[in-house]
DNA sequence: ACACGAACTTGAACGCCGTTCAAGACATAT
DNA sequence: ATATGTCTTGAACGGCGTTCAAGTTCGTGT
């Protein structure tokens, strides 16, 4: 029957947006597979009909985080232009707050692509990593206008650790265990560290 | 009887070990009550004269993974001295390095501190919060070598945030989600963030 | 119209988890 | 020896993700 896979599909859709919600509202350890199974109207065991397993779920809900995330980061970007080191500078802090302000705005749901671990001995599916590797996409460009000199290699190595580090500081500064830091100052730090990285690359670049 | 309290303090650090050794050996997840019950030889409910319950023995194997890296934080520094800008970078790199090198040493103990989470409600001890900042210690001193003129509180914020940016390059290029960053590329990417900071902040601090 | 077999759905049951607590074991004082 | 309070124990509890035998539904051949 053609239905059956038509409704399965739409009930597939109706599982990861509960679990979206339940994640964005109580964090990845607020997911539970009964509460889900009310909520979308099917059996507890109907859930393993519309996806493997738990793993499953988060990393669908994780592929719809960073499909926002990155239109979030593609409007940072929009309309910018790369002219001058300036403009390539403005654009990494522009990506950076944009990254920090999405991370803010989507706090549980942010949080569990980094928190998330597969079941012992499972594995990642590769379009979940590849899915990953989008984030860096938006600094590469301008980073590339910083250091033209620089190979391709050199420069995706450097796009991901300045991805790491504003991630690091991002991560570390929303975390409410240490006590919580407010969004100017966190915007602050972020862009001070970017600001720092630019300059350094200015200033290597030029003199060693 | 006095015996008891020196039977169970005895038995706490038992425990506690017993527990480090799971973490370290099989992650935060593979942390048993039931197995760690057996291995110290006591009852299942026993560990809760013990302790008050697992976050309490994980914020206790924590504090221990915390005194190991500030330990190896010293060493870094032991020795060093701070009568130029270049020697302060250097021992600035020194000690994101030593960092690295005891996260890929420590891994899972290391994650541990920052994978945890209390149960629901439960607030962080302060104890724990005061033992996390202690951190931040041992880069305050070269960096105030580089930003003389800077205040006491913008120097703290910035040490904060130079931590938090390393520790954001050593926690995703250990992840082994996205494939395992080598050794000595790690390590490279680590000592360029770094110094691409040291040379922002020195050509900050001259230029405006 | 009816019967048959395959495909799908269901929720009780399984194994595992952290935590609790009534009941038993033990030590000390009388 | 008995009574009293203290400490220890592991079966039991509630909750979790996952499974699967049993029940239901539905397209099809006669």
């Amino acid at each position: 029957m053609v239905k059956t896979t038509e409704r399965r599909e739409r009930q597939r859709e109706a599982l990861v947006l509960a679990a979206e919600r339940a994640i964005a509202g109580r964090g990845l350890a607020g997911l539970k597979a009964r509460e889900l199974a009310s909520e979308v109207g099917c059996a507890l065991g109907a859930i393993y009909n519309l996806v493997q397993d738990m793993d499953e779920l988060v990393l669908r809900v994780g592929s719809r985080t960073l499909a926002r995330l990155d239109a979030a980061l593609a409007q940072a970007t929009q309309g910018r232009r790369l002219d001058s080191k300036e403009e390539a500078s403005a654009q990494l802090v522009a990506v950076a707050q944009a990254y920090c302000a999405f991370a803010r705005g989507n706090l549980q749901l942010w949080r569990t692509l980094f928190e998330h671990r597969m079941a012992e001995g499972a594995i990642v599916p590769e379009w979940a990593i590849d899915e990953q590797m989008t984030m860096f996409r938006y600094i590469l460009a301008p980073l590339q206008r910083l250091q033209p000199q620089a190979g391709e290699a050199d420069l995706v190595l450097l796009s991901r650790t300045l991805f790491s580090a504003v991630h690091g500081v991002v991560m570390l500064g929303l975390e409410e265990k240490l006590v919580a830091v407010p969004q100017r100052e966190l915007d602050r730090q972020v862009e001070r560290l970017v600001e720092l990285v630019c300059v350094g690359l200015a200033s290597q670049g030029q003199g060693g």
